[in-house]
DNA sequence: AGCAATTTGTTCTCGCGTTCACAAACTCCT
DNA sequence: AGGAGTTTGTGAACGCGAGAACAAATTGCT
């Protein structure tokens, strides 16, 4: 076991990991993180890549091969020693540096989220809670007080903020993107429900219930029937109908 | 443009949509339903792939590809009829009908999640909010009220509830799971941190706060160095140290 | 020491998704 | 009517990711 420790050299990490790693790998390194973390509660000290795989979900080979983009971690024959490899995907990751976040839009889901326990966890800590509602200004959640809008650029560079989280209705999400980006945010995280334009060097990543609910509506419509809804008679089927409505309101407001 | 209409008979659609459609662009359709709906609202009666694209955030090419695994909605040399096409989606994606939901663990985000104001709309409703702490049954969230847990079987049998939505602790989310799936769900949407199992003939989606700000602290840190964090000096970095404990935490709760 | 059993790391193949590029189809102007 | 200008729909090329399969490495037993 120590063995395997040891030999892992710095030089054999950096030929493998050097020129980026796969998207797809990288988006299942966190899910790898959490079952290790399963496993070391349990005090297990030991897994085989069939261990992992089925408690992360996925096939075991694809597990090895994702392993193998960060370095020679395993032993043949035994298996992963769960703590190491718990840190060595925690380093991969970042997690074993703080990440300062900014939470913009303190509504239903903005609380829900200032209140995630994960992230009053040491890996991302909230720098600051912002909302325009001058009402709701000061207004204490959680461990953190409700600061102005205004506030952004002062308390993202001082705060050294790279990572800002966007909860507001998708009317504003574009203009508190820009100012994100602005203040030197160069990740964000977008709960709006709109498409963010943003320079080259930012990364915006999306999560949508409505879309998620959408794609579920799909699959369960074939499910039931094998296709979709029948066609409508042909001539003026939208403008004005009900679905028309619907729709509209869809996509109204942020969560 | 009417004759574009009239031209796509039942039959075009039957021969492409019959053998289901890409994944990657079924998660793309509500994406296009959106930037419909916004042109549809600014009274656009027409609208170029190139327009729709660009609305969307995604290439033109790729956006005429998806399309056309829909049918043959578009008119060459002008472009694609806004309140048509949007139509054509929404019987696509199966919005042209109501969708029953209940969602389980009403906390912080379950409380998101019920005045989420897209829920309120025609397309999907909210058949019961459900939570085993029985303090909180009758509560009042929105038009709804809390039910107990204990209900679901009969709330769901009776309901015709087709989608069930978790945003419970991680520890009982696959308890749930197999009670929504026991009753008769078959779309799950799931916001604890678990991997859920089920049988084959149920969907689960996973929408997850956690992974999403680890992805972009990854790609954060390779901004910043180039390359992760330096590797820990062999020996024992794990076991006990802060990296551990945070990570511990980092997985704890739910929502 | 040698052999059977185990498990990783990697090669190879296949399929899906993205993008390019262009012919077909439609409009508008002369 | 005809030709120039647009814009769609799609065939073809390409790259990435998934999974099967196997050789290499390690352990434990005899």
């Amino acid at each position: 076991m120590t063995s395997a420790r040891s030999r892992t050299s710095g030089r054999a990490r950096d030929e493998r990991a050097e020129r980026g790693i796969p998207e797809a790998t990288v988006a299942r390194l966190p899910i790898y993180l959490r079952a290790l973390t399963a496993l070391s509660d349990r005090d297990v000290a030991t897994a085989s890549s069939e261990d992992l795989a089925s408690a992360a979900g996925v096939n075991s080979a694809k597990l090895r091969k994702d392993l193998s983009y960060l370095g020679t971690y395993g032993t043949r024959g035994v298996g992963y020693d769960v703590n190491y490899l718990r840190y060595q995907i925690a380093r991969e990751i970042g997690l074993t540096q703080d990440w300062a976040v900014v939470i913009v839009g303190i509504g239903n889901l903005g609380h829900a989220l200032a209140n995630y326990s994960g992230f009053a966890s040491r890996g991302f800590q909230i720098a600051a809670l912002l909302d325009s509602d001058p009402s709701r200004v000061g207004e204490q959640v959680g461990d953190v007080q409700i600061s102005s809008l205004d506030d952004l650029d002062a308390i993202v560079r001082t705060g050294n903020v790279s990572i800002g989280v966007i909860a507001t209705p998708a009317g504003s999400a574009q203009d508190v993107c820009d100012r994100l980006v602005n203040a030197g945010v160069s990740s964000i995280l977008n709960f709006a429900p709109t498409v963010l334009s943003v320079p080259e060097h930012v990364d915006v990543r999306k999560v949508d219930l409505s879309i998620e609910l959408q794609i579920l509506a799909y699959h369960e419509q074939r499910k039931a029937h094998g296709a979709p809804a029948p066609v409508a008679a042909p001539g003026e089927p939208s403008v004005g109908s009900p679905v028309g409505a619907a729709l509209d309101e869809l996509s109204a407001g942020a969560m």
